[in-house]
Parts: C-alpha cells; sequence; structure tokens
DNA sequence: GTCTATACATCGATAGAC
DNA sequence: GTCTATCGATGTATAGAC
C-alpha cells in the first residue's frame, strides 16, 4: 500500500516539474522576444512577467535573478546551435561540408543578433556562463573541432584561425549588414583560403624533413 | 567702440567654450574608467558625477542624455584609435607595414576591453553614433582601406575579408584570452594567408584571359 | 506556485531657483 | 552652470494569504 502511494506520489512530481520546466521555457522564450525588441541589456521583469500571465514576483520562482535568467537564455541559445550543427551531414566531401558548416553558423548569428550577442560577445555587465551553460558552448566548440578534424586541421593555432576567421565574418555580418549577406557570401572563399594556408604550411614542413 | 567690447566678448566666450570642452573631456575620460571597472553598460551617471565633482542632474549640462554620452565615448575611441594608426609607418615594406598595422589594431582592442565593445559591437540598447562620430569610424575604415592598397588590394569583397579577419582575431583575442596574446601572435600568418590567397586569384585571372 | 502588498536602493531625466 | 527637489521606472527582495 505504501509503494502504491509512492508510485503516485512520484507521478504527480513527475508532472508539477514537467508543468515547471514548459513554463520556464516559455518564460525564456518571450525573454528573447523582448530582448529583439528592446535589446538584450533592456530586458525588463515587470514587462516579462506580463508577457508570460505572471506577477513579477512569480518570477522567481523560476529563477534566482535577472542574471539567472540570463543563464538559461544562454543555455537555451547553445542548445538552439547544437541543434542547428546537427542537421549538417558530414557528407562525403568534407570540405564541402565544412563550408556549409560555417554558413549555416553565420546564417545563425545573423537569424538573431541579441542571441549571437549573448551567446559570443560579453555584453551583460555581472553575466558569467554557469558550468552547466558553459559545457553547453563547449559542446558547440567541440563540434567545430570535429569538422575541422574531417579536414585534416587539428593544430591548435589553426583551429584558433580558424575559430577567428569564424567569428570575425559573423560579426562583420551582423554589425554591419544585419540580414544581408556581404558576408555570408565569402564563407566558401574563407575556407578555401584558410585550407590553402594549412596545405602550403604542411607541404612546406615535409619538405623540411 | 562698441567692436573693443565684441572683441572683449568673444575672447569671454572662447575662454567659457574652452573650459566646458575641457571639462566634458574629463567626464569622459571618467566614464572610461567607470565602464572598465563595472562594465560598459553599467555606467552610474550619479558615481560619474561624483568623480568629477558635479551633482549628477549638472551633467545634463555636458551631455543630453545618457546615450549622448556614450556617443562622445564612441568620438573619442575612435579619435584615439586614428592617433595610434598614424604612428605605424607606411614603410618600405608594405607587407610587413600592414603586418603592424594588423598587430597594432589588435592591441589596441586588447588595451582596453570596453572601448572594444562601444567601438565595434553594437552591444549599448539604443546607442546609435551620430553622423559626426561615425565619421570618425569612417576614417578609420578608411586607413584601413589605405593599407591594402599599399600591398595592392582594392577589390571591395577582398577588403571585407581582411576586415573580417582583423575583427575576428580582435574578438577572439578579447573573448577568449583577454591581456594574452594567443591571436594577436596570428596576425602575421593571418597576413600571408589573407595575400596568399588574393595572388592565387589575380595569378588565376591572369591566365584565363 | 501564485498572488497582493510592500519595501528599498538605484536609475535616467526634468523643473525651477539662483 | 550648478544646484535642490522630485519624478517615474527599474531590479531586487520579502511577508503572508490562498
Amino acid at each position: 500500500m505504501t509503494d502504491r502511494i509512492a508510485i503516485d506520489d512520484r507521478q504527480i512530481v513527475d508532472r508539477r516539474r514537467k508543468r515547471h520546466d514548459a513554463k520556464r521555457a516559455t518564460i525564456v522564450a518571450e525573454a528573447w522576444e523582448l530582448a529583439r525588441r528592446d535589446g538584450l541589456a533592456a530586458i525588463s521583469l515587470r514587462q516579462l512577467a506580463d508577457r508570460v500571465d505572471l506577477r513579477q514576483p512569480s518570477l522567481y520562482a523560476y529563477f534566482d535573478s535577472k542574471l539567472a535568467l540570463y543563464d538559461a537564455m544562454f543555455a537555451d541559445g547553445n542548445r538552439q546551435l547544437l541543434e542547428v550543427i546537427a542537421q549538417i551531414p558530414p557528407g562525403a566531401d568534407p570540405r564541402a561540408s565544412l563550408v556549409a558548416f560555417l554558413e549555416t553558423a553565420l546564417r545563425f548569428s545573423t537569424e538573431d543578433v541579441v542571441r549571437h550577442q549573448l551567446l559570443f560577445q560579453r555584453t551583460i555587465p555581472g553575466f558569467e556562463p554557469s558550468a552547466e551553460s558553459y559545457a553547453l558552448a563547449g559542446e558547440v566548440l567541440a563540434a567545430g573541432r570535429r569538422r575541422l578534424e574531417a579536414v585534416g586541421v587539428t593544430d591548435p593555432e589553426e583551429v584558433d584561425l580558424f575559430t577567428a576567421l569564424t567569428s570575425g565574418l559573423a560579426h562583420q555580418q551582423v554589425a554591419n549588414d544585419p540580414g544581408g549577406d556581404r558576408w555570408v557570401r565569402q564563407a566558401r572563399r574563407a575556407i578555401e583560403m584558410f585550407l590553402a594556408d594549412v596545405d602550403r604550411r604542411t607541404r612546406r614542413g615535409r619538405a623540411q624533413r
């Protein structure tokens, strides 16, 4: 009999938790909406509460502070990116799929400027991702490294150069041609340029041996 | 006699204006200080007023709004960059001086993260540089273009690729290794990579003719 | 969990006296 | 130009009813 009750309790707890998580997700979604409208740093907790049919103090049932909300958004954004990345097939031609990977990443950034700001720029005073959220960002980086490995790039310095190229294209696109493709369309050339440089150096390295 | 008075008036107005401009400059300097300490978006006008021995409302004699203060900082930062750039000699070897140019720009960014944020990232909600301030940013870009011209790069797409490379190195340096040189030391390689790509394509272009 | 009610410190901004 | 006084709004937080 006590077992029966225990099972019921667990089911109730699970259902409650599901409701809680669902509500948390809609709050985060509305926070993105507000951020896109007013700017990332201009999110108001009172306005946010209004949009999810809560009173402002009730938000504290879901987030300990405004920074905790930013952390949830940071995690959410990284999960979105991971999902998008997972859909790019590694493919038979690793160079072509690296181009596709880069173009996808660039489009992801230009699609949502404030998301790009939160994920890739340290712009909110006092905000530092939690360990859990930071781990998601690490997964994104690891996925990129795997793509580079597929074309034979493993040297840390070359990985750094590639990340600089990627973030530079994204940044210029977002800052100077939001919604356009002025830098996105340079993705293919950028990759060719990068890989040609890698080839040139490995060849030279071999010649010296 | 009226002439004499008019001249005196002008002198008084000039002196007043000079005092005003000097005070404005110290306010901007203190604002940078605060931004470095608390973050760019976390500047408080009351704390700023305290630091320059004024009451908070008196700041409005110098700036119409907080955004106007950011605008003055934006202009100031660009003037600083122009000054630094002007000190890099074009030199006999245009490639070497392009490397020096890039390294200087990168050091400028890493030297002061919040300055880099204000100048190159759209991060303050509602802030848009005024026409005058934006013109200074244009001068910086023009200076960069002249350096590229010196090594034979004039194609707008190639200029775009170069700006992406520059901002990417700066961004990665600032975001992931502030104070270090992990990306700064890739400046030379990045330039070689870029120019090799430009060469490769112009040669290919000639061959097709 | 959600509410009402309330508190507090801080913020950017304005009015008006001097 | 500088001040005092004040405004409305914000983030943050808590108490206590339901």
